[in-house]
RNA sequence: CGGGAAGUGGCCUAGUUUGGCUAAGGCGCCUGCUUUGGGAGCAGGAGAUCGAGAGUUCGAAUCUCUCCUUCCCGACCA
């Protein structure tokens, strides 16, 4: 790995006793994730209030030296920099239908006029107002990026800097004349970003995902593994299949029933309100309807799994194209459906509610269900005969231990955190700002868009969350607030002071981003900050040493120690980092 | 938004149950001396409207009410 490049940029004169970093013996007390309780004990950053962080000068350097990287990676496919407002009018969002869509996600407030303007949660709509003034094909294809400051008044900001309330992203967005081009510049973004996480020694796995609220038709998340993660990835250890459970997929054992009576029939089941019950009282939950009744968009709707499947609310938004869906409230159930949770099913509802049923309830027959009537259920229910099916569509969620759709091997899921995603758009946004172009044949068409998008703190606390153990973090050198730590043991023997300052000004030199610890503090005290900061290499020199011509070299990560002779440890620093 | 927990110097905590003198301890910070290869020692010192407001009381960190803030779980279990 290149680490020049970022050396050129930073590589500047820095000593210990002049820098703040606020280290800490202690986490603050509501810090949860390793990420969140390390990145405050050594000085990285302070918390100003829920989900806002301020970065204080290491991890601020940290940050931008992730920035650099996903910067350099975005020119070498082509992309071109830009800086676009944080603050939108309200019209724009109006014309892509998000001004709505984004719901209470969006922070929104009214300048001194009365105008109407938004945060931007992200710039879809900014740079396909931009494109409007691309008029010939012969212009595309075109990437455009920005890292900029996002706004997104999440309900619950955690763990941290890992979901956060304004955050830098990188956004691209791609531009092209038809579907080939956009796929072609989607598998430049997708390589771009493995390098990308290769770079910052993440272990990203690209997995399918679902698209939300961008719409579009394909999107690739790069997830990596954490217990601090917010997201489940559905693996399989032998075909590579990988997928978000938002997306994924497993194989169902096909169910025989018996033959149903000629209709349902209803049965009093005092008391009993859960799929547990119901097995208990002899009906087993494969053979059980569990209706979900959700508002879709305003609407009531029932959503059917199998008795012993969970729904996934983003299938079923995915399937429906809601733009907003929450679970009915007891309420909402007696007033529709006539009865309470516990009791509830889709035999004999009214017409104008829609009914979804996961497919592997296809076909299925001599089921058992809520009656709609509280302390009954039906039996015998035939899905076809009894349902009126709006749709059959993939609503369960795929659980570990379930067979590959691909292979039949026996899935895993992993909880992960979102590192980095992509979407082929379409001409959603361009259709909506009138962003068009002329073909080569003079026909006028729309740009067709891709969407791009790391989270720089984000990555930043993924690497964190990585990398470190019981001393603190473990920086890979290519983020690392310094590559390498010159530690001087006591700062009143002139000839190791002399040494450490003669080495620190050759290191510079040969611009390696060095810091050296020159306070007047005991090694003990010297030795536990950088373990905690996490600077990759230390150089210890102390007077017992120098006074034999040794000093010791130590990597972060294993802590193993190399004695080196003083004549020699500029140029294995050297080694070490410039290879 | 629902549920749970918690707010005491920069950080971690005790004290709150059972109201009572100047709010205690550790870390960190300042001064001096000593020390200098794994978060030293001694001495002295600074730093707190105990989250905010209202109330009860002779007296409130402690009891009551309201509000604010932060963290965790959830946002489907029919």
């Amino acid at each position: 790995m290149d680490n020049k490049a970022a050396s050129k940029t930073y590589a500047r004169r820095m000593r210990w006793s002049n820098l703040f970093t606020p280290t800490l013996r202690d986490a603050p007390g509501d810090a949860e994730s390793a990420s969140h309780k390390l990145l405050v004990r050594g000085g990285f950053m302070r918390q100003l209030h829920a989900g806002h962080y301020s970065m204080l000068p290491l991890g601020w350097k940290v940050h931008e030296k992730v920035a650099q990287i996903v910067r350099e990676e975005m020119n070498a496919i082509g992309g071109q920099e830009f800086l676009l407002p944080a603050m939108h009018p309200k019209s724009l969002w109006e014309a892509s239908g998000r001004w709505e869509l984004m719901g209470d996600e969006m922070f929104r407030f009214e300048d001194r006029s009365g105008a109407e303007v938004g945060l931007g949660m992200t710039h879809e709509e900014v740079f396909a107002s931009i494109a409007t003034e691309i008029n010939s094909y012969k212009t595309l294809p075109q990437i455009w990026y920005q890292l900029q400051w996002k706004f997104r008044d999440e309900p619950r900001p955690k763990a941290g800097l890992l979901r956060v309330r304004e955050f830098v992203m990188k956004d691209s967005y791609s531009l092209d004349i038809d579907q080939a081009g956009l796929d072609a510049n989607f598998d430049k973004h997708h390589e771009a970003y493995l390098k990308i996480f290769d770079r910052l020694d993440l272990e990203a796995m690209p997995v399918e995902a679902s698209s939300g609220a961008m719409g579009g038709a394909g999107s690739i998340e790069f997830m990596v593994p954490s217990p601090s993660g917010e997201d489940d990835v559905v693996t399989c250890p032998n075909c590579d299949y990988q997928a978000n459970v938002e997306r994924a997929t497993s194989k169902v054992d096909a169910i025989s029933d018996d033959a149903p009576p000629a209709e349902p029939e209803k049965f009093a089941t005092p008391g009993i309100r859960t799929i547990k019950a119901l097995e208990d009282a002899g009906a087993p939950a494969t053979s059980q309807m569990k209706s979900m009744i959700m508002v879709l968009d305003g609407n009531i709707t029932i959503a059917v799994v199998r008795g012993d499947q969970q729904l996934n609310m983003q299938k079923l938004q995915d399937s429906t194209g809601a733009a907003e869906l929450r679970p009915a409230t007891p309420d909402e159930t007696v007033e529709h459906l006539g009865a309470a949770p516990g009791s509830l099913g889709a035999v004999g509802v009214r017409d104008d509610i829609a009914i979804y049923v996961d497919e592997s309830l296809q076909g299925r027959t001599n089921l058992t269900t809520g009656a709609n009537e509280d302390d009954f259920h039906y039996r015998g229910v035939d899905i076809e005969r009894d349902v009126n099916v709006m749709k059959y569509v993939d609503l369960r969620e795929v659980r570990a231990g379930e067979s590959c759709a691909n292979c039949g091997t026996t899935l895993e899921i992993v909880r992960c955190i979102e590192a980095g995603h992509i979407f082929k758009l379409g001409t959603k946004y361009a259709e909506a700002m009138g962003a068009k172009v002329l073909d080569a044949d003079g026909e006028m068409q729309t740009i067709v868009m891709g969407s791009y998008g790391i989270g720089i703190g984000r990555n930043m606390a993924t690497i964190a969350e990585t990398h470190f153990d019981d001393k603190g973090l473990i920086w890979p050198v290519s983020v690392a607030p310094f590559d390498v730590v010159i530690t001087v043991m006591n700062m009143k023997d002139e000839a190791t002071v002399n040494a450490a300052n003669a080495l620190y000004d050759e290191l510079l030199a040969a611009r390696i981003d060095v810091l050296i610890d020159d306070r007047d503090a005991r090694a003990g005290v010297k030795f536990a900050d950088s373990e905690l900061i996490g600077i990759p290499y230390r150089v210890t020199m102390g007077p017992r040493g120098i006074a034999d011509g040794l000093v010791e070299f130590t990597e972060r990560s294993t802590m193993e120690t190399e004695e080196i002779g003083l004549a020699d440890i500029a140029d294995k620093v050297k080694a070490t980092l410039l290879s």
